[in-house]
DNA sequence: AAAGCCACCAACCGCAAGGCA
DNA sequence: ATGCCTTGCGGTTGGTGGCTT
């Protein structure tokens, strides 16, 4: 015996709502409310529908205050903050945006934002100074297009954005004698999508548009990767379970197409040896990922050699901030 | 002009959670 | 404690319109 269905499927009408039908649902509404249940609305309001479906076209369409067209950049950045940091909870998400539904968000997030984001890396204004294999290595692949649809790694990228974000705000935090823990949502926001210079370094790495930014943000650090042992101290997950992983199992595959977690085709790349942290767009992430695992990179040194091409180092003496690069290990200017 | 493709988005569906008798 | 009913959520579908070939 299966469940009883909600409603008489076979006299229930289904499709696009009619004007007279949206107008039927939001007389009724304004007078009696839900009249005790959704389930038994439509046959009091004299409609031919089934009581969820009534209930979604008034929660994501005619009731007052929904706000219709596009979204704002501050409404992008509460977005992409929380979905890096809770997933796809889209429901808590819409109740951070006044007037925006759940169902508006989702598909918002799926057909737009998504790609938005894995837009190209704001490294334009260097591309034309960088050496042609290097200004190749930022071009999307064909088979990076191609494959644009296996991104599932995508949403799983932006989480991954986090721990980077929230390692760093953790140590800012600890430094000034803050609990990680303690870090507001507020923080949180402002500080994965700000940069701040000091003396011309870069001081709180995050997340900003398409760019993972990571590396050591003090004096005392000095950079980002295994060789000082600072993978091992991120954390990933949310905010909350700061501490409860060590980046150490996740993030130690110099070069291997696989992370080791099953089904996971993420290749994280963990190539320290620069001075101040290293700058990649996630797009060159995800594309040097792909890349690795479909062409079947097997050799290490190859893997390396494709891997010096890529590599950016905002460096640690360099007052203006200007981008320079690593290729085969000689610092280029 | 027609066909094919694609992006968009409203709506549907199944499942889980919560409330209540 | 249990089972039924309703609500809420999130993944998915399918219709539509615009663009490209």
């Amino acid at each position: 015996m299966g469940r009883a269905p909600c409603c008489d499927k076979a006299n229930v009408k289904k499709g696009p709502w009619s004007p007279e039908e949206d107008a039927m649902l939001k007389e009724f509404i304004g007078k009696y409310g839900t009249a005790g249940n959704w389930i038994s609305l439509p046959q009091k309001a004299g409609l031919r529908r089934c009581g969820k479906s009534c209930r979604l076209r008034w929660l994501n369409y005619l009731r007052p205050n929904i706000k219709h067209g596009e979204f704002s950049e501050e409404e992008d950045r509460v977005i992409c903050t929380l979905y890096a940091t809770i997933g796809s909870r889209w429901s808590i998400i819409a109740s951070q945006l006044p007037g925006r539904t759940d169902n508006d968000i989702k598909n918002y997030w799926n057909t737009k934002l998504k790609k938005k984001l894995m837009g190209y890396s704001n490294f334009p204004s260097n591309h034309t100074n960088l050496p042609l294999p290097l200004q190749n290595s930022l071009q999307p692949t064909p088979q990076f297009q191609a494959h644009t649809t296996m991104m599932p790694t995508l949403s799983q990228l932006f989480r991954d954005c986090s721990p980077f974000t929230t390692h760093h705000l953790q140590a800012k935090a600890l430094s000034s004698f803050e609990s990680s823990l303690s870090i507001s949502q507020n923080f949180l926001i402002n500080q994965t999508y700000g940069f701040e210079m000091q003396d011309g370094l870069l001081m709180n790495p995050g997340i900003f548009d398409n760019m993972v930014i990571f590396g050591g943000n003090n004096e005392a650090a000095s950079c980002s990767s295994s060789s000082d042992g600072s993978c091992s101290k991120m954390s990933f997950g949310n905010i909350n379970e700061i501490k409860k992983e060590s980046m150490s199992t996740y993030l130690h595959y110099q070069g291997y197409p696989s992370n080791g977690y099953e089904d996971d085709q993420r290749l994280i790349l963990d190539y320290g040896a620069t001075s101040y942290g290293d700058v990649l767009s996630t797009r060159n992430l995800v594309n040097l990922n792909h890349e690795l695992l479909h062409n079947n990179y097997d050799n290490l040194e190859e893997v390396n050699e494709l891997l010096n091409y890529i590599i950016i180092n905002r460096s640690r003496n360099n007052n203006n901030s200007s981008v320079s690069y690593y290729f085969n290990d000689e610092k280029q200017t």
